[in-house]
DNA sequence: CGCGTAGTGCCAGCGACTGACACAACGGGG
DNA sequence: CCCCGTTGTGTCAGTCGCTGGCACTACGCG
């Protein structure tokens, strides 16, 4: 029963997900993963290109959500402060996701083969961002720095919100960006 | 015939450069690299812990000695110039190895599995250096950040050297440092 | 000379991943 | 309505990365 596909594919994003945690990573089984979300193990391959990548589906979400915000944020803004426009309006993708989220961020810091996929997406969407930054005029030198400090701050403030969700990430993201523009400013203090 | 031990390991990282160059690192097999290097499959994993780690063994090395370079650099200076002092203390590991520092970049460049590795590694240095900054007396945040952007500026310099070999890697990583403080800056000309 | 240790070879096996082929459900056009 | 291309899937066989276990061979040392 082929139907149609997607659910095939959700199904076993859960069921990698909840075997992950429970089991860890090194001692589950592509098979084992199939096998609760009720396909063949053929099946996952045609889903996902290996063991790790079923965690990290939604960052292609993030990234085009992200370089089309930099395309549409207001013009004469400095290079960090469209980062955060870019961001504060990404925010939701990951607020809605929280669920999954959560434990998935569990699993990943404890497991190093999947914090090095971590990494290779990170250095994918900060290159993203920095060609979306070159767009808008930003030179490129310029932008690639921006891009990699703006997204640690993004990177910081995600991790804040998941330890501490009474507040929104939206207000964890201004946080952030407010110590970053102490520090960009140290012998500056008044500004 | 169990010689040294480690003529063998250096048997085996030539061999391994060599096949990734000539083949390419996915129709390069384990198997491979240890006949050429006149040993058993198993042996290459007695030294190795996988296919990939064979390329990434002076990161230890190096590490050792940032760290070690930012204990011992000058009081009183910023974070950054802390790290400059660091990496020029450290560059001669990489010239004294360019013959295998050349090829090796080209192939992990080439090599999608491999740039994830060079991603981990770099994490793992960026860590030790904000150890080391924090101990040096420079807020744990800060730390962060400048190692970030001081790496950064050291692998574009490592970069541009091994694309000009005319210019000493010295004169590269002052070059992307004259740049960083350039950089951070730009619209602080006044304020 | 006996003995511990380090480095190695050999073998058997698991699990990640791939290619090829066949089959089952749709979906649209004749 | 039925035929047919497309898409998702099951099955099988096979390669390769990687591991555990055991035996053997060189060496260093008392």
């Amino acid at each position: 029963m082929p139907r149609s596909g997607a659910e095939a594919r959700q199904r076993l994003q859960q069921a990698a997900l909840d075997l992950y945690r429970e089991h860890g990573f090194d001692q589950t089984t592509t098979a084992q993963i199939a096998a609760r979300a009720g396909v063949n193990e053929r099946t996952y391959f045609r889903h996902f290109p290996d063991k790790r990548e079923v965690l990290f589906d939604g960052e292609t979400v993030l990234r085009a959500a992200l370089t089309q915000a930099v395309a549409q944020a207001p013009d004469g803004l400095p290079p960090l402060e469209m980062l955060l426009h870019a961001f504060r309006k990404s925010v939701h993708i990951l607020e809605d996701n929280r669920p999954f989220a959560e434990p998935r961020f569990a699993v990943i810091a404890a497991t190093p083969a999947l914090r090095e996929r971590e990494l290779a997406k990170a250095a994918s969407l900060i290159d993203a961002l920095t060609q979306a930054l070159h767009r808008r005029g930003v030179p490129e030198r310029l932008a690639g720095l921006a891009a990699h400090t703006g997204f640690a701050a993004f990177h910081h403030a995600a991790q804040a919100w998941l330890d501490d969700p009474a507040q929104s990430l939206d207000a964890h993201l201004r946080h952030a960006f407010d110590e970053l523009r102490a520090l960009s400013a140290p012998a500056a203090t008044r500004d």
